[in-house]
DNA sequence: AAAGTGATCATG
DNA sequence: ATGATCACTTTG
C-alpha cells in the first residue's frame, strides 16, 4: 500500500506536454468546511508557450497571464463565458508561459462542472499548490492508461495547434 | 442549435 | 468608455 502524498516542486516543473499525462488518476484535493475533499483526476489538456496560439499567453504578458509565466506549482483559475471558473496547473519553469487544465475528475466530467462542485473561484487563483491548506494534488500512486485526443473549443487557434493531441483523457478501470 | 453571462483586452 | 471575444454548460 502507498500512501498518498502532495506533489512536490519538481514534479511542476516538468513540461506542461510531459505533466498532462502524468496528472491523470492524481488526486485533486480541496478542503471544505466538512473536511478534506479527494477526487481522483480524469482529463486533462495542455497549454504550451507563447507559440501555441490556443494558449491565453500567446500574446504575451498581461495581468490576466502573469501567473501563466511563474515556476510551476501554482492554480491559474480564470472565469470562462462568464459563467464557469477553470482551473489550470502551472507547470515549467520560470519565464515560459505553460499550464494543464483539470477537465475532469471522477463522477465530474466538465472543467466548468468540477470547479462548481468544489467551489473553486478566481479567490484561489495563484494558490501555491505545493503550501496551500486550501487547494493541492496527491499521487497516491495510482498508475492511469489514457489516450490522447485533439484539444477542444480551440476553434480559433491556428490549424497547427488545433491538431496537437494534447487533450489526455484516463480509460476506464476495469 | 443557441443562449446565458461577465472578466479581459485592444481600441478610441 | 465601449465592444468583441471567449480553454463551457444547459436547454430545446
Amino acid at each position: 500500500m502507498y500512501m498518498a502524498k502532495r506533489l512536490t516542486a519538481d514534479f511542476y516543473q516538468k513540461h506542461a506536454t510531459e505533466l498532462a499525462p502524468m496528472l491523470l488518476g492524481k488526486l485533486l484535493c480541496r478542503a471544505a468546511a466538512d473536511g478534506v475533499k479527494r477526487h481522483r483526476i480524469t482529463e486533462t489538456e495542455c497549454y504550451f508557450g507563447e507559440s501555441d496560439t490556443a494558449c491565453h499567453a500567446h500574446k504575451g504578458r498581461t495581468e490576466r497571464t502573469k501567473i501563466l509565466y511563474e515556476t510551476g506549482g501554482r492554480a491559474y483559475v480564470y472565469l470562462c463565458y462568464g459563467i464557469h471558473n477553470l482551473l489550470n496547473v502551472v507547470t515549467g519553469g520560470k519565464d515560459f508561459p505553460e499550464a494543464v487544465l483539470i477537465r475532469g475528475i471522477a463522477g465530474a466530467p466538465g472543467p466548468g462542472r468540477l470547479t462548481k462542485l468544489l467551489q473553486i473561484d478566481r479567490s484561489l487563483n495563484g494558490e501555491d499548490l505545493m503550501t496551500s491548506d486550501r487547494l493541492w494534488l496527491e499521487d497516491d500512486g495510482f498508475a492511469a492508461a489514457f489516450s490522447a485526443t485533439k484539444r477542444v473549443g480551440i476553434d480559433y487557434a491556428t490549424e497547427e495547434y488545433r491538431n496537437k493531441l494534447w487533450r489526455y483523457i484516463m480509460k476506464e478501470e476495469v
